[in-house]
RNA sequence: GUGGAUGUAGCUCAGCUGGUUAGAGCACCAGGUUGUGGCCCUGGGGGUCGGGGGUUCAAGUCCCCUCAUUCACCCCA
């Protein structure tokens, strides 16, 4: 392989055709979706101050460690967004949205940017969908949330979503938890891996993330038997109403999340194709965040859905049906009129290609049958009696109609497409 | 940040124990009719064998370094 001297950065990818249009048509159908449960969508910067991100992970690695972070010319100090939560609540403190009826029901959609060690599913930029509703402390707006993105699972296609939730309680209940971890662990630190041990120091909670140590974990105390009366009924009403829907949604007792906002209900989804640590998308409750941030306390719940990972589970599904359309090729001399008679036809929403490189007859018909469905012939004798050759390519057929009825015919032969070169 | 694997044409790969001008298939372009595609035939373009250094009479083939990719851990979407 030629290596050019300018490369993509590590970590980061070009999005080819036809993938370039399954990121497109999985937008239409997510953002479609969201329309249709009352979201409104946002858009935030790409990059943030950096104390918009950096406020809200102290013990969180996305932040802390692989944060793209630059000084502009300017003096400021700014990050490349590596996840979506915070920037939607800074852009909703600052536009005062918590004036807004409740609750107020956004999702975002666009790059995140991880400085990570790149491997399967995992890049340093990927793209998420992600939802927030904030204003409602109650258990229907975490199933609302996570209602929306099983459905948007389900619209493009995915069987079998692994479904999984936890609570991690809340300021009331989990302190004591939070120290009977400490306790428990540290009783057994000579067991644990380094990583353990670490996590002992740093976040107790996520000593139940790890696979190494399962055995220790089996034993360790249950977030369960620490929720509060509170906290109890509420994981207990999301879980009903999301079962009341018919899907299938599981409790995992060792399922915490690496954001540190997280207050109450987490959940996490996986799939089968991608392997027991990748999560589809994943999200929970926030309660406390807007008001870390300096803004007035709201409740919240969203998820983010990582893009790149959802068409990968989805293998071959979105993949659009190739562009079939007519092609008009042109006899030496008439380019001109070719090109008249393409612009005429896409004005009336055909899908419409025609040569640009001055070949010969042969060599447009050949590109055309690779492009095309049927290829429009203009010039010579019959162009001069109104008249264009048009031939099919699926059955060979050729015929002689008038040029005016060109459309009419596109009409019978062609399905219009003006969607951008996807295909239903 | 840690560990493993891999790097030969646009793509998928062959190149035996180091030995003349580095190959195949696919893809691309042209020709095989003066105005007609798909199949077939012929021809063509395209590689400083990731880069640098070393060993050797001789290296794509051996050694070192480096870069890149990839997989796992960490962490996460």
């Amino acid at each position: 392989m030629i290596r050019p001297e300018l490369q993509r950065p590590t970590g980061t990818q070009d999005i080819l055709a036809p993938q370039s249009w399954r990121f497109e048509k999985f937008r239409r159908i997510a953002l479609d979706t969201a329309k249709a449960y009352g979201f409104d969508l946002i858009e935030t910067p790409v990059f943030e101050q950096s104390a918009v991100f950096l406020k809200v992970g102290e013990s969180t690695d996305i932040v802390q460690h692989e944060r793209y972070a630059f000084t502009d010319v300017g003096g400021d100090d700014l990050t490349l967004r590596p996840e979506g939560t915070a920037a939607v609540a800074r852009a909703y403190i600052q536009n005062g949205l918590y004036n807004e009826p409740k609750p107020l029901k956004v999702v975002y959609w666009g790059p995140m940017f991880r400085r990570e060690r790149p491997q399967a599913e995992r890049y340093r930029q990927h793209t998420q969908f992600g939802a927030e509703l904030y204003g409602s402390e109650d258990p229907a707006a975490d199933a609302e949330i996570i209602l929306l993105a099983c459905r948007v699972v389900e619209r493009t296609g995915l069987k079998d979503p692994d479904v999984r939730i936890n609570s991690i309680g809340c300021v009331d209940c989990r302190p004591a938890y939070r120290q009977a971890l400490i306790e428990y662990y540290t009783e057994r630190r000579a067991e644990l891996c380094q990583d353990c041990q670490n996590r002992l120091e740093k976040n107790p909670l996520r000593l139940l993330d790890c696979k190494v140590d399962v055995v220790v974990r089996a034993t360790a105390p249950d977030l369960s038997t620490f929720w509060c009366e509170a906290c109890r009924t509420h994981i207990e009403a999301v879980t009903a109403a999301i079962g009341a829907t018919g899907r299938a949604i599981r409790r995992d007792p060792f399922l915490v999340r690496g954001l540190d906002y997280y207050t109450r209900t987490v959940f996490e989804v996986g799939h089968p194709s991608l392997g027991p640590n990748t999560a589809l998308f994943g999200g929970g409750r926030y309660d406390g965040l807007t008001g870390a941030m300096g803004g007035p306390e709201s409740p919240a719940v969203g998820f983010g859905m990582g893009i790149e990972r959802m068409l990968s589970a989805l293998g071959t599904a979105l993949t659009p049906d190739p562009q079939r359309g007519a092609y008009v090729a042109n006899l030496p001399g008439f380019q001109t009129h070719a090109i008249a008679v393409a612009e005429s036809l896409r004005g009336e929403g055909f899908a419409v290609d025609y040569d640009v490189m001055g070949r010969s007859l042969k060599a447009q018909l050949r590109d055309a049958s690779r492009r095309a469905a049927v290829v429009v012939i203009i010039g010579g004798e019959e162009w001069e009696r109104g008249v264009v050759e048009i031939k099919d390519f699926s059955s060979g057929e050729q015929q002689a109609i008038g040029r005016h009825d060109l459309g009419s015919y596109l009409r019978h032969h062609l399905e219009r497409d003006s969607d951008g070169g996807t295909t239903a």
